[in-house]
DNA sequence: AAGGCTGGTTTCCAATCGGATACCGCCCTA
DNA sequence: TAGGGCGGTATCCGATTGGAAACCAGCCTT
């Protein structure tokens, strides 16, 4: 006599294929401050202090090295003007990752409430644990 | 006299305000597997052996680990069944996060020749050094 | 009675992340 | 010539991440 279940199609063992794009999938894009750092240069140009300015508290080193895995991720290009100024950009591919993090960012704004609430109650469950 | 530059409004320093939502956009979800978690669960419930499958080479403890992450942040709930039988399944906020997570993907898929690209450039810029 | 599957937990460990701090050469201005 | 801004680098350190391996109780099948 069968149980009466949910018959559901198995999950393909390959479903994350080392070749497909989902593992990459650039939710978790850079380290921590990648993403900020990108937004940060959507209106142009920005040279290293200048960014060090709405990325409150973030270290020369911090900054160095995410903009180096930016630029090695070819999202931004370190620009050497005249006279050892510096500036950063974004590259193409830069800018047009900027769309689908626009989509995440609008998204948030959407359910902040509930990702508040959500988060609020995870934490009374874990505190009563 | 005035060097010709470019004039650009100075970025707000207030920007990232730690209130404001940006910060916290999910790109980077949970950890390492959280993505793909969401992804498996995206058909219906699925049970912790299931999740292996597909999630090649993850250990217990990193599939425990992040489902109780997911669960703590109101994506994910653990739904004990009669006979120590354990289904995991997406809460309306989690199963909202997957289109955000499908635009990235569809983004990366779009744009995978020239993600792979850039990357051997910024390789090869290194390797250079 | 022995082994296997399920759904985990625990311990250990190595690697990585990221902040703090100090220091650097170069240029400009006072 | 002293100080300050710029664009970093070097070193140290503690915290976090995440894999490996061992172990576990409860149930089912053989």
């Amino acid at each position: 006599m069968k149980k009466s279940q949910v018959v559901r199609a198995p999950l393909d063992p390959e479903m994350f294929d080392p070749v497909c794009p989902s593992p990459l999938v650039p939710f978790r894009v850079g380290d921590k401050w990648a993403t900020l750092i990108l937004r940060c240069l959507q209106d142009g140009p920005r040279r290293f202090s200048e960014l060090k300015v709405p990325l409150r508290g973030i270290t020369a080193k911090s900054l160095t090295q995410s903009l180096r895995g930016l630029e090695r991720d070819g999202f931004v290009v370190r620009e050497e003007h005249e006279e050892r100024r510096v500036e950063y950009a974004l590259t193409p591919l830069g800018r047009a990752l900027l769309v689908p993090l626009d989509t995440a960012c609008e998204w948030t704004r959407a359910h902040w409430d509930e990702l508040i609430d959500a988060q609020e109650a995870g934490l009374a469950r874990a505190a009563a644990h």
